[in-house]
DNA sequence: ATTGATTACAGACACATGTATGGCACATAA
DNA sequence: TTATGTGCCATACATGTGTCTGTAATCAAT
């Protein structure tokens, strides 16, 4: 019944929307209605449709749970990333399906299904500023461009490094004076991927305490 | 009528509704069945149940496009967070409306409109792994515990330090030799939050090419 | 051959869901 | 006042959508 300063609600609305669309749970008109207690559905489809006449969002009409982001903005396209656990020689597509978790990640750029993410193992690239325990998101290619920072199958094991054509051989070093450069035949390698993106969760604990 | 090998089609059915699921658009009961061409909403149906019953999607019943990944919780809940590009003093609200864009943070552990982007300028934290042109992820927090890494606004300028408590007054370390730790009275230090995620974008371009 | 499991089909039902029509209350400007 | 715009409500309808019941064909094991 009541009434709220002009535009307030609908910037609500649009908020709702957008953060279940992030969530991967488009909301249905009558959950938009639920979340802010309009008696009457028409109420929450109005302001859904004034957002989309602002192009703020876009509807696939007559469709369940249509309302989605228009994604032309600078709005990132965001896609969840499988964490890989272990990656055992070849078998990528079967570590995909048991990750460790999820990433969301932008994806302007990158088809879904061609990214993934690893833990770093080892200090091998500190020197680029990936320490142990950080986040490589990869995208899937089969080869690699001088100088890139790659995800490579060195004797079944995955190992991050950087990249380095030498001919008919491949040069993978470290970023970490301690470690020698790996130089192989190029038949030896298998890229699994480039380094796109590196992520470091810090603990987000202990607030606001002392 | 026709037949796949056992298994065969189930498996493609989970394919497709993974990858819709994490692209955000989960299918209905029809869309799974005009996508695999069944004749019969039942058959999608029945391959969807099953994958339910061995664990591999989770229903939420009688819903429109309820099949979910399962995952116990490990999914991300995504909120995006807005990259600013100045700090001007105290101001900080008034940056958020402009951003610079936004990036997909899982945000569990903090609400939503309490985190935000910077991009680092200098090199003073590249012995904590930080390099000029990353992206650190903000919980705004008026204090911090010792160790922390803190967004600090000294002289009406943002700055990324460790943070240390030194009785009345705190120390604002960088993790670079070259520079020399900041120690200022409590009341000259604004904290604006804690740093709780690192990212740096390496450059997607150049895939398979030259 | 018989049984059971699996895969697929056909038709239908009940409820969820997007959509349409009409009306009321309040604010602002002509 | 009248007119216009906005925010909200009530009711109804057509379709989307999850679900149910029943049937048939194929394959493996008994």
């Amino acid at each position: 019944m009541g009434r709220t300063p002009t535009g307030e609600t609908r910037r609500k609305v649009f908020e709702f929307v957008r953060d279940r669309l992030l969530a991967g749970q488009p909301p249905t008109v009558r959950e938009v209605q639920d979340a802010f207690g309009f008696r009457a559905v028409q109420t929450a489809r109005q302001h859904l449709e004034r957002l989309v006449e602002d192009g703020r969002l876009v509807a696939d009409r007559h469709k369940a749970r249509g309302y989605r982001l228009p994604g032309a903005g600078r709005e990132p396209r965001t896609v969840l990333v499988p964490v890989l656990g272990r990656v055992p020689a070849g078998a990528l597509a079967e570590a995909v399906e048991d990750p460790d978790g999820y990433l969301p990640v932008d994806a302007r750029g990158a088809p879904p299904g061609d990214l993934f993410a690893l833990r770093v193992r080892g200090e091998s690239m500190i020197g680029a500023g990936i320490l142990p325990g950080d986040l490589v998101i990869v995208r899937r290619q089969p080869s690699a461009d001088n100088s890139d920072i790659v995800v490579a199958l060195v004797e079944n094991e995955a190992t991050v490094k950087t990249f380095r054509s030498r001919g008919r051989r491949v040069e993978l070093r470290s970023e970490n004076p301690v470690f020698q450069p790996i130089v192989l035949d190029a038949d030896a390698v298998t890229i699994l991927g480039k380094v796109i993106e590196v992520r470091r969760i810090l603990g987000a604990g202990g607030a606001a305490g002392a």
